[in-house]
DNA sequence: CATCTTATACTGATCGTTCTATCTATTCCA
DNA sequence: TGGAATAGATAGAACGATCAGTATAAGATG
């Protein structure tokens, strides 16, 4: 891909990431990133294609470091209990400003697809994420339920992460998830029946 | 009040759930509520105060909205319970939208204090209230670390209910708030030393 | 030669905000 | 009861700034 395109995406990315979509224009992305006006419409139609491919990229940035801090041989739950210190970690950075996938639905709702197609997908592949890893100890139906649940707790912390500047939630949320995976196994194993 | 100012955050209110706080322009609300230019002008500074009024409004609506849900009589996990539900009718609401405070904090981040401020109070108060609902049956450290998780799982679901469109997101929520509550009490009661 | 990038000027629209001048309703006093 | 004073609301023009996007022509790089 060409550098200039790259760059843009770069500093779109933080930009966006710094103040909100709305608030930062073309022209600002266009002197931060030291390009020209028409190189960027070269590479892009407008505004909106330039935030979908700022989310895209994301979207594989965020997965690829998820997936490379996840040990696919461990245990479900040393899987789940990484993806929680990612988030964690995520959570300390100086930069954090919230997850751009959830500020992009709050800015533009479910209305422009191009821009929340990519957040709701990145929801869908986590639930999905985590309920393979749950079948391994749980039935189908629990292990869907309890993914939709874990979901929650990663939205909720990194949202409550934002709001008070407080990493921790990332553990508190953690807890929560294990007390709630133990005591669905505990009720699986004791009652046969439900698988 | 005046009716004028009302009807400015009325329909100043309708305009920014249904579409944002920055695309939604001051002439927009103007032409809607059917109110001159000054008069805005005469009962607000400027936009960013009226997007303050609204967020104060709302957070005062909602509040009194959830105290008439919780009957202050009843136990600490039937409050609780009353919370989540009154959350769940809220997600099926046709013109549900998400949470305001979060869509302000989305947009504006906590560099804007004006409107930041009342997000943040938000959700103080409510992890606050479902704290000393807490503290009737747990020691006072537990049961502010329980209802910082609540919260979490509070806003977690309003975040997916929306993305989902699936309100039943709230139920969920409830059942591992459930979950953590009864978990917690049972380790505090068999073992007093906790306390 | 061809492709990419550059700079600059420009479009038409919209932004939040201010100004002016007129209109209407209430209030207060004679 | 009548008339002036006051306050609030009106319409509409205009402000300078910024918005996303286009046009054009020269410069760079291979």
């Amino acid at each position: 891909m060409s550098p200039k395109k790259e760059q843009l995406i770069a500093v779109a990315t933080d930009l966006f990431s710094r103040h909100g979509f709305h608030p930062v224009g073309v022209d600002r992305i266009l002197s931060e990133a030291g390009v020209a006006r028409m190189t960027l419409y070269n590479h892009f139609p407008g505004k909106d294609d330039l935030i979908s491919a700022v989310l895209d990229r994301r979207y594989h940035d965020i997965m690829a470091s998820l997936r490379a801090c996840v040990e696919p041989t461990s245990s479900a739950r040393e899987q789940l209990r990484a993806i929680f210190a990612w988030h964690e970690a995520w959570f300390a950075t100086p930069e954090f400003s919230g997850c751009l996938f959830e500020r992009a639905l709050a800015e533009f709702g479910t209305d422009y697809p191009k821009i929340s197609d990519v957040a709701i997908q990145y929801k869908k592949t986590m639930t999905a994420w985590m309920g393979d890893m749950l079948k391994t100890h749980l039935p189908e139906q629990t292990a869907t339920r309890l993914a939709s649940i874990l979901l929650i707790l990663l939205d909720g912390a990194t949202i409550d992460a934002r709001a008070f500047h407080d990493p921790t939630v990332a553990t508190r949320a953690w807890g929560a998830a294990e007390a709630i995976i133990e005591r669905e196994i505990a009720l699986t194993s004791s009652n046969p029946a439900r698988r």
